[in-house]
RNA sequence: GGCCCCUUCGUCUAGCGGUUAGGAUCCAUGGUUUUCAUCCAUGUCACAGGAGUUCGAGUCUCCUAGGGGUCACCA
């Protein structure tokens, strides 16, 4: 069976990068009806935070991408690492280091200025003195000192590093706390993961880790080293870039669906197809199609894709949605011709709900440019003519308004600018927006005549 | 700096030795719309550079350049 996981570490919240190694980890177990599995990587206990850990399940929760079992929190497993650490020491596998915090600065200075790589020089390898006094040991791995380390990365194809390159790193600090390359090998293993799909800056921690699942007989799954996602300069992606917390997009008004099919397509692709529903990702997607460029993140599609999302979302959805936008709408006919009218004109929620204020709110004020322009020449006459026709018709569908409009340009030989600029602004107090016979059918006469009055007031 | 990875329109990408190098987005223009948006149509725009292999290279090999990652008792 496939077995995926996501393993993030506390220390702030859900980046948008890490939703997609999460995304594609989640739809390769789903794909192959696996399981996907989450852990906290907690190891370092300073750095950790609840708030961190909270925020990254309320991110997950809110996309809807739900893990299977249990959250593993490696900080509650610290005895289990211990036996294995323990079992490595055993079998001369692991060993004692007595260098000091201080001693290791020297070599690396040395190390430096000759120019060479810095690692550990393996002088505790085999040690079998009398160990310095005062000097809490930390455990070392041993490493294999010559050769290769090759393994088949899906997405980059085979990697050769030289065993020089890994050195006999640190498996438990001196306090005896293991350190993050042993438990992800551990616990990858225990967890019976087939497929590590994660960011390639762990690329170079691989082979540390292959050290480990060979030195303990461990399996080792499958690695698929995902390409970062950097912004539209191709530089890192930092906080000046706009949103990187998941949860921002859902204040920014974006739809969880949109923001996941935007994702998928950051590395991913089906041939000429860009619009996925989750099933059809899960269908779909195979790890082995993942890009090995990186790209560069640009909020014009994630608009293009947000748009698309709300124009076909329903009714009921949008209403639950809107809510988080200080917007309470009923579900009823008149909230549907309501939506139907708006649906179109919001990239977000947030645009979305703007659109409906504009008309469900009694305007407070004109736009200036736009009462300037509309509320010019003879609009005031030709606004009381509409009101004077439209109390009589008594219109109730929007072919009837629209028959009311038509009945005024006819009388006064105008053209249809001539009315509906006025009217437009009258009513929503703004010069754009939805199409006049669909807010007129969802207002009312006494609603239209009402507020046409209070702008016929102000014009002078 | 050592090691490793990457490189097709501005951006996301298709391509898997023979294509007028395709799609999407953005942008521009036109149509629809009393406005704006939607929608529809059209258009501009790309194989980083250089050698090779081959009848033929975006596709294979090498070199160069550029970008990225990584070198902790952090994860």
């Amino acid at each position: 069976m496939t077995v995926t996981r996501f393993a993030p570490s506390p220390t702030g919240y859900l980046h948008i990068g890490g939703l997609r190694t999460a995304l594609f980890s989640w739809l390769a177990a789903k794909h192959n009806n696996g399981k996907f599995l989450l852990r906290i990587e907690d190891t370092d206990i300073a750095r950790n935070s609840e708030e961190a850990k909270d925020a990254i399940l309320e991110a997950f929760e809110w996309v809807g991408m739900s893990h299977d079992g249990e959250v593993v929190y490696q900080s509650k497993r610290f005895d289990l690492y211990k036996k294995y650490i323990d079992q490595l020491l055993r079998e001369k596998k692991a060993y004692k280091c007595y260098m000091s915090r201080e001693e290791l600065a020297i070599l690396r200075q040395e190390q430096m200025d000759k120019k060479e790589r810095t690692r550990y020089d393996g002088r505790y390898r085999d040690f079998t003195g009398t160990p310095p006094e005062g000097i809490d040991p930390v455990i070392r791995i041993k490493a294999p000192q010559e050769g290769m380390i090759t393994f088949i990365d899906g997405v980059k194809g085979e990697i050769n590093i030289a065993a020089t390159e890994v050195d006999d790193f640190v498996i438990a600090r001196a306090d005896g706390a293991p350190t993050y390359n042993f438990v992800v090998a551990v616990d990858d293993a225990l967890m019976d993961c087939t497929e590590v799909i994660r960011g390639d800056d762990h690329l170079y921690n691989t082979p540390k880790q292959i050290v480990v699942y060979n030195a303990l007989n461990f399996t080792i799954p499958n690695f698929y080293h995902v390409a970062m996602i950097n912004n539209e300069q191709g530089k890192k992606l930092s906080k000046r870039d706009g949103a990187t917390d998941v949860m921002e997009y859902k204040a920014l008004g974006y739809l969880p669906e949109a923001l996941l099919n935007f994702l998928v397509r950051l590395g991913w692709s089906h041939g000429d197809q860009e619009i996925f529903s989750i099933e059809e990702m899960i269908s779909l997607f195979d790890p082995k199609n993942i890009n090995k460029s990186s790209s560069n993140y640009n909020l014009d599609k994630l608009l293009w894709l947000n748009a698309h999302y709300i124009k076909n979302s329903s009714d009921e959805k949008l209403i639950e949605l809107l809510k988080d936008f200080d917007l309470e709408l009923e579900n009823s006919p008149k909230t549907s011709m309501i939506l139907s009218a708006t649906k179109e004109r919001g990239k977000t929620l947030i645009e979305l709900a703007k659109q409906i204020q504009l008309i469900v709110q009694v305007p407070t004020s004109y736009d200036e440019k736009a009462s300037k322009k509309a509320f010019k020449g003879e609009a005031k006459e030709i606004l009381s003519a509409f009101t004077l026709m439209l109390k009589e018709a008594n219109p109730s569908t929007k072919e009837a308004y629209h028959a009311v409009m038509e009945k005024v340009v006819f009388q006064k030989e105008i053209g249809f600018g001539k009315i509906g600029m006025p009217l437009r602004v009258a009513l929503l107090g703004s010069m754009t927006g939805s199409g006049l016979d669909e807010i007129m059918a969802i207002l009312g006469v006494n609603e239209i005549v009402a507020r046409i009055e209070k702008a016929i007031a102000i014009i002078e």
